[in-house]
DNA sequence: ATGTCCACTAGGAGTGGA
């Protein structure tokens, strides 16, 4: 089974560019973030031609997300609990059958701007809620996923200029704390679990050739529960797609894929 | 500090968000 997760930045920009991905990648099941489109404008249609259903959870402008799945697909919630002000940011559902089935959630979490920004604490109570949530159904010997674009940088290692950048924005102790107390609910971070020591980057700024210069973060993870660990047979960033195809413009995050068995 | 991209409003370029 392939599962992947990957912030689009703007689904009706991107969907020629993630159509080509479908079809290249192949992935069973995708957690999509930034769709910035309304439930009723997602391109079922398009998806289905492919052989994918989604579930969404989308609103006008910005944010939103969605699961689509070529396994069967059952939805299970939409919306973080307690946190609808800030926005579309997550979706979970059932995919896949009998054993092998996964609980996944796709999130697209705060970014907070700036640590003197009235989001930014906003931001850290968005985390406690969902350690919170996260908490009530996570548990070992049960296949759960949870993945997307979580705006923190765990560790000096996710990032290209730990000395520059520590303390700001997605490198504060207290983002830190808050990712690492989702984790201990009983969460692996995939990625890590296969490449424990490789500087590795998921996203890149659009501005400043930030891409050709190397200088990206990690912050776009597939967590899963040890019954998720144990099926784990790879983990990758889909750097490639993260330039131009052709006349196409990129999303400024790479897809994350991984493979898990059975396939 | 910021060389880009996306969506919105509006009916053309400027704004806000990332």
């Amino acid at each position: 089974m392939r599962i992947a997760t990957w912030n689009v930045n703007g689904l009706r920009a991107r969907l020629e560019f993630v159509k080509h991905w479908l079809a290249e990648r192949a992935p069973d099941v995708v957690g999509f973030q930034e769709l910035k489109l309304p439930d009723e404008q997602f391109p079922h249609l398009e998806f289905e031609a492919l052989g994918y259903k989604a579930v969404t959870h989308g609103q006008k402008s910005w944010n939103g997300v969605a699961i689509l799945s070529r396994l069967p697909i059952e939805p299970i919630e939409a919306g973080l609990p307690g946190e609808a002000e800030f926005g579309a940011r997550l979706i979970r559902a059932r995919v896949g059958q009998g054993p092998l089935a996964l609980d996944f959630t796709t999130l697209y979490c705060p970014n907070g701007k700036d640590v003197d920004h009235d989001d930014y604490p906003k931001k850290l109570a968005w985390f406690d809620s969902l350690r919170r949530w996260a908490a009530e159904f996570v548990r070992a010997d049960a296949s759960a996923v949870l993945c997307g674009d979580f705006n923190i940088v765990p560790t000096p290692l996710d990032t290209y200029d730990e000395e520059a950048l520590a303390g700001s924005i997605f490198h504060t102790p207290a983002e830190r704390e808050r990712y690492a107390a989702l984790l201990a609910v009983g969460l692996h971070d995939l990625y890590r679990e296969l490449e424990p020591a490789t500087k590795a980057f998921s996203w890149w700024d659009y501005r400043g050739g930030a891409f050709h210069r190397k200088q990206g973060l990690r912050i776009d993870m597939l967590l899963g529960t040890p019954a998720v660990v144990a099926r784990l047979k790879s983990v990758e960033i889909d750097r490639e797609w993260r330039k131009k195809k052709g006349e196409l413009t990129a999303s400024d995050h790479a897809p994350v894929v991984a493979e898990l068995d059975p396939a």
